[in-house]
DNA sequence: GTTGGTGCAAAGGATTTGCAACTTG
DNA sequence: CAAGTTGCAAATCCTTTGCACCAAC
């Protein structure tokens, strides 16, 4: 996903309305350098002299990763903006452990071969989740 | 890891005490199906007529993990005991999305390919978490 | 007897729910 | 205007901290 307005196209392509709250939290996630809390995102927007309600927050963090818009670093707990759009390949993160920056990829092979390995053990893989944990380039010099 | 015993022995190996209330999380974690939270334990242990602390149950699991001898489940937020001991490459986990079971393995290919795939991001990947969420070998049929 | 572990109390976050009021299309 | 969203209050759950006491070696 690139952009709010392609989010936004999103919401309302699927029947959901395009509110100021969630344009609010658009922006947030759309501007951040790394993974946000609800919380953090209700204190960025206060910054700005924006007002939201942290339940409404946690309401729209939910509905952007049931659309694929963000996604949840279990790493880190925070969100982040999706920033592949419909890639092929489960989309997955390499975290930074020292400066927390973090980057989005997607890779086909790698899903097969993991898929593969699954249905080695009889098991029928359907997503797979995977977070790297190490040092960026700027970090590992 | 197999069988409390040589988890006991990793303890003491590394300098700490081998106490009631480790023997009894150990126990837990050993008999559980699946992936389990720190107040699960203390139910479980609680049907037994055992009593521990909360806050015990959450620092015997944070040195647990930190020995390896069990794992946190990133997806679920549980915790499972180590299953295969010092294997080479990660450990990782296919979890069923129907029936909640749990396998764990590690494979060094698979590790090697996503160290790969980081090195040409130019990202240094100490570590890969992953987890595959399908249907295991009953529920899929 | 020391040192490391545990229990307790309490604080501080994180997350969820139900319902009334408001906005969007 | 109707349905979808949001705000509010409150409840619940999760996790951590400091310190006094206890148990393991």
């Amino acid at each position: 996903m690139s952009g709010v307005e392609d989010s936004l196209r999103i919401l309302r392509s699927k029947g959901y309305r395009v509110t100021q709250p969630r344009k609010l939290v658009l922006k947030v996630l759309e501007r951040a350098e790394g993974p946000v809390s609800p919380y953090d995102i209700q204190k960025i927007l206060q910054q700005e002299g924006e007002r939201l309600n942290h339940v409404t927050i946690y309401r729209i963090l939910d509905l952007f990763c049931l659309l694929n818009l963000a996604h949840k670093v279990l790493l880190c707990g925070g969100f982040v903006k999706c920033a592949l759009g419909k890639r092929e390949g489960c989309h997955r993160f390499m975290v930074c452990r020292q400066c927390g920056a973090l980057r989005e990829f997607a890779d086909k092979a790698l899903c097969e071969e993991e898929s593969a390995i699954a249905r080695d053990f009889g098991f029928v893989a359907e997503h797979h989740f995977s977070e790297f944990f190490g040092l960026c380039s700027n970090c590992n010099s």
